[in-house]
RNA sequence: GGCGACAUCGCCAAGUGGUAAGGCAGAGGUCUGCAAAAUCUCCAUCCCCAGUUCGAAUCUGGGUGUCGCCUCCA
């Protein structure tokens, strides 16, 4: 299978450094507001991954970090009147509830940066003697000029930047690009003791102890993120970790493209801003799902209210198609035939080149199209089925099928139903329009179509 | 100014040298009181120019356009 590794900048063959065994790090939310529609793309496409990898046989040890100290919250705080330690608090919480509903499986490891603080001392502190960061007035900044390879990951210069001079000019720091570890105390911010004195750490650290510690390793496999992490975060994170340990901290740096709205770049001064929370009260989650795989996900990808009804036909169709066998599909089955087993293969390729979703999706549709075909024999419907449920499943969808194909509205009401059918059925032999549509209006109301057919009046949720 | 990505039907989107997948929308047929659903059929030569090649959407060069990063950002 290929990888686009970022490092590299080309696809390459993926060895995992232990047979059979896959460490990934992706990182996660800042907790200081409802993560976007934005931040759900890697949250979505690395659940992906990781389902991938796991379908395929890899034990894969996944972990995601929270930041939970940072300027944003801290800003926060201030503009709600509130504490650091609320506001943290309360938006982890959201995060989890959101991720939940978006039917992301749990990282193995989910750990916060609060809880390892004096693991990133003791990082910083290692830089230091080593010479590869220097203090100035209680501020810890990493010196660039001593890690031969900085720039790296990003492509990018240090000179070049000196170029540039957009930076703002700092007098502390001896290159303009050297970046802080650890920022000295300002009054009312959360502060840690140090061997320089009462501050907190700097945003870059957190991810290399955090993938470290929990990966249990000082150079793992697949490090995600978006590409706006490229530079600086991920340049610094690697940095860091590669100035002590000569490896560069993972193999594979995979970053997801960005979400536009309208063709515009989300942004709070445009005021386009969707959470994911906002999103989920119109949309099916798979329906967002659909949408963010239904592109590759290096690509740019446009939100806009007609692409997500887009994504939830898609997806219904598919749930769709299953209900027309009225047939809960088996994953992992053995036996597929030799059309299917090709068809999956297709599916496979797909999705080991660079996981390439758009495509591995027309593999389900071709199988929904041949679960709805009543040309095909019911056992071939049903072999589709088990394949659609078990590829869709890898991507993660199918996760309400149970209650998608029930009916089940509980006795009395299905007896009313059926008196509501039989009066419809008479105004309908009487000619009775008038009353037969607003009887089907009426359900249509409540969610339950009404569907004439050449065997009678059919009826399902909607 | 530096670095990089992208440009395929009305819309979304695969395709990376061998003659344009798929989805949505649309058109037409079947079905139907109407509608919905279902089903069948139809629907592109790939931003421009030049080059390489027997052959290019796919490679090379040059344009044009859109976007991203370089500052917190998924």
């Amino acid at each position: 299978m290929k990888i686009y590794n970022t490092l590299t900048k080309k696809k390459e063959n993926f060895t995992p450094i232990e047979a059979n065994k896959v460490k990934m790090y992706a990182c996660g939310p800042t907790v200081y507001n409802y993560f976007h529609i934005g931040n759900a793309r890697p949250f979505v496409f690395f659940d992906v991954v990781r389902n991938y990898l796991e379908y395929k046989g890899f034990e894969v040890t996944y972990v995601q970090n929270i930041t939970d100290i940072d300027d944003k919250i801290i800003n926060k705080a201030i503009e709600d009147n509130s504490t650091f330690k609320k506001i943290a608090k309360k938006y982890i919480t959201a995060f989890e509830e959101d991720t939940q509903r978006l039917g992301i499986k749990k990282p193995d490891f989910q750990p916060k940066a609060s809880e390892v603080i004096g693991e990133i001392i003791k990082l910083i502190k290692d830089l230091e003697d080593k010479g590869f960061a220097y203090q100035v007035d209680g501020d810890v900044y990493f010196s660039v000029e001593s890690f031969k390879d900085y720039g790296k990951l990003s492509g990018k210069k240090i000179d070049d930047q000196k170029a540039g001079a957009r930076v703002e000019a700092n007098t502390n720091k001896k290159h303009p690009a050297d970046f802080t570890l650890w920022k000295k105390a300002k009054p009312g911010e959360p502060v840690w003791g140090s061997p320089w004195g009462q501050g907190r750490p700097g945003w870059h650290s957190e991810c290399v102890v955090l993938s470290q510690k929990y990966l249990e390793c000082q150079s793992f496999d697949i490090h995600g993120g978006g590409v706006d992490l490229v530079f600086p975060h991920h340049e610094n994170e690697n940095a860091q970790a590669e100035s002590l340990s000569h490896k560069p901290l993972a193999n594979y740096w995979m970053h997801n493209g960005f979400i536009n709205i309208e063709g515009e770049k989300m942004s709070k001064s445009l005021n386009n801003f969707f959470t994911a929370r906002d999103i989920l009260e119109e949309y099916d989650a798979e329906a967002i799902r659909f949408f963010f795989l239904s592109k590759h996900y290096r690509s740019p990808i446009d939100f806009n209210r007609d692409i997500m009804q887009e994504s939830d036909t898609a997806v219904q169709n598919f749930y769709k198609a299953i209900k027309t066998i009225n047939y809960l599909p088996q994953a992992g089955r053995q036996d597929y035939s030799c059309r299917f087993s090709s068809l999956k293969d297709v599916f496979f390729t797909a999705m080991d080149d660079d996981f390439n979703t758009a495509k591995a999706l027309s593999v389900m549709f071709e199988l929904a199209k041949i679960v709805k075909s009543n040309k095909e024999e019911e056992s071939v419907r049903k072999e589709a089925a088990d394949l659609l449920y078990e590829l869709g499943s890898v991507l993660g969808f199918f996760q309400e099928i149970e209650s998608k194909l029930s009916n089940d509205l509980g006795a009395l009401s299905e007896k009313l139903l059926t008196i509501l059918i039989n009066i419809r059925d008479e105004a309908k032999a009487n000619k009775n329009w008038v009353l037969s549509d607003k009887i089907r209006d009426s359900l249509l109301q409540e969610g339950i179509q009404l569907l004439d057919t050449k065997d009678g009046t059919k009826w399902e949720k909607k």
